[in-house]
DNA sequence: TCTATATATGAATAGCTGTTCATTTATTTG
DNA sequence: CAAATAAATGAACAGCTATTCATATATAGA
């Protein structure tokens, strides 16, 4: 069972993955780290923007930010969170059909 | 490399998930089918709030509902949702410290 | 049919959030 | 020091969203 705090916290992590910019954001430094300028200039977004989002993830411990020099380069700390999205990036990759409807089932 | 339409796509799913009421839905869809009016007296929502959830779950494949009788039960679809979810509860519920600090790295 | 139960849906709204722009801070170099 | 570059921050705002309440639809039983 998941308490409400837990959701609270887990959801926070989820919420902050929910955003299209800042999920690329996350999934840019996947493989390497990257600097503030890098990311703003790959995912074509504002150097301000970029920052925001990435105040967020560093809060959120989704990302973690190491100075060198003028730049400030970000990765991915958790081994966990890593391996989660990789496997996410993977599956949405993939094709799949799409139906919504409910389903009937048998009586009872 | 993850694709804006990607992006969109997997973020809308991370975002679904972001709403604490919504997460605790899908929680307790894990381990069985549920009905909407067992989900709401469980998780202590209002049947209303319980089904615009639902629909939402729903439309985006996270649940997905079977009628049986005049009782709809939601439950997972994706086993790779399922397994994610479940993975990433687990994670919540061990211990962590807290550091949202920049980290400094050697000089270049 | 009528009644009761279980879900779903529509409208309305308060609160939140992603984005932009302007400004500021930090670091390096001249 | 000043200038340039990189990143962070603050304010403001339009658009979105979670929630509530009222209403509608569906199913089962009498």
């Amino acid at each position: 069972m998941l308490t409400p705090d837990h959701a609270t916290e887990l959801g926070e992590m989820f919420r902050l993955l929910g955003d299209p910019n800042r999920l690329r954001i996350v999934a840019s430094c996947l493989s390497r780290p990257m600097s503030v300028g890098d990311i703003a200039e790959t995912l074509d977004l504002s150097p301000s923007l970029t920052s925001h989002h990435l105040r967020l993830l560093r809060s959120a411990r989704l990302l973690k930010g190491t100075r060198r020099g003028k730049q400030v380069f970000y990765d991915l700390p958790d081994c966990h969170v890593r391996q989660m999205l990789t496997n996410m990036i993977e599956h949405v990759t993939e094709p799949h059909d799409v139906d919504e409807a409910i389903t009937e089932g048998e009586d009872s």
